[in-house]
DNA sequence: GAAATAGTGTCTCTGAGACATTATTGG
DNA sequence: CCAATAATGTCTCAGAGACACTATTTC
């Protein structure tokens, strides 16, 4: 059995919008063991019939409840990266995940932190195996579905306002957004159930005071608008 | 090393459009070696350090060329299936692929056939490991993408007339499609240059000749429309 | 009352969709 | 000429997007 088998792991992608700057944020994990010992990665797994794993959702599970401890508020598969390079054990493959998580969400450990996914990206931060790779993909699965779902708000408050939804689907998109149709949109999706006026309101320091919506989802696949909210059609 | 490895695979769902049925059809193979030798399956190979591939697109190809013998159009990851029960021999992985063939392919082969999408999905045809199950995430995939790109497109023939191309469209959804709306997004991908008019003809048996366009892509990703083609919002 | 910010109303534009009209073939 | 089918044109509708205007707070 050995000589047909490959090493095999679940990393996650879980996003944050920090609460200040209004950018995505990537948590990430000091590892604990070689390769790469003590350096910031992805959290993730090993999978194989020896880990308590039945399913490889199941691994992603316990990769957010054993490493970062955190319940995220979405969960989806984004793709599978494998190759001889990856890792210096050999051929690997990384099944990897995108999770969305509130924004009250701290690191709260010396094992955790966030950093800004633009650096990432932008490769100013490397990371170990090709984890700036699966961070990029994984925004990019994140940015086409902002275009036509309600993805973003997993990102909001719970309780949030409409300039917390503009700020979530903006750092998704990573273009601005027209306040008109966001508003147009949370309409619709108050009509359909999937989001409520909770009533109450937000004071800010100056200004009108904001209505509080509550994001009150009606099923594990997102709402789908069926406009998108695509920049421009750059005459290609 | 062994001990933290586990099986791994790639499959490929690929699919033409029956040119008589207008439905579509996935391609199977017929498996030469067990677990479930000489049944009809997704053709596929098996990836680890000491198969040929280097990486996990590379096994994907070497899938289509060495089992279906055929170069498809299109081929994208669609996602991971791994669990502790869906091959015999213990935990498993496939990363299976989404492959598009023009109508014209033929199997071509005592080891190959096309049958019907509707049967796998419908568990008429029961295929082994969770084959079904792939067939049917394969072709999810697929509807969702042809309600706002030009996927279909790679399943109509190389010369095509507006019908094929309505004809492709509906069998990806799997609802009707209107006729004038997919007039106007064939109009719109002429004038970015994604299709040609060839001025040529195609004469049916009774009335006005085809126009006959050419699909000649400027990417390898396909063409996006910022509206979709969803057939109504029911009330959830 | 002024500044600041939230929320509403109105108008335009684009593309989906329904349908009528015209065009081009074979019999 | 008639039947059949393709192609074109016209109108409506919904949602994106721009922007003016109104409302509600703090200082």
């Amino acid at each position: 059995m050995s000589a047909a088998e490959v090493l095999a792991s679940v990393d996650i992608v879980a996003l944050r919008l920090n609460p200040e700057s209004k950018q995505l944020q990537v948590l990430l994990y000091r590892r604990e063991r070689a390769p790469h010992e003590g350096e910031w990665a992805l959290p993730g797994v090993i999978v194989n019939g020896r880990t308590p794993d039945n399913t490889l959702a199941a691994a992603a599970d316990r990769a957010m409840s054993e490493k970062a401890r955190i319940l995220p508020r979405h969960l989806e598969q984004v793709g599978t990266e494998g190759n001889a390079f990856r890792d210096p054990r050999g051929w690997s493959m990384s099944t990897y995940y995108l999770a969305l998580l509130g924004p009250q969400v701290e690191a709260g450990s010396e094992q955790l932190c966030f950093v800004d996914v633009a650096s990432v990206i932008g490769r100013k931060q490397v990371l170990p195996f090709d984890h700036n790779l699966l961070v990029q993909l994984a925004c990019e699965r994140l940015a086409s579905k902002a275009v036509y779902t309600n993805l973003p708000l997993y990102l909001a408050p719970e309780r949030f306002t409409v300039l917390d939804a503009l700020n979530a689907v903006q750092a998704c998109l990573g273009h601005p957004v027209n306040n008109t149709s966001l508003r147009k949109r949370l309409e619709r999706m108050k009509d359909e159930g999937w989001i409520r006026d909770t009533g109450e309101k937000n004071f800010p320091k100056m200004g009108r005071p904001q209505q509080l919506f509550e994001h009150t989802p009606k099923a594990e696949t997102p709402f789908v608008f069926d406009r998108s909210l695509l920049p421009e059609r750059s005459g290609t």
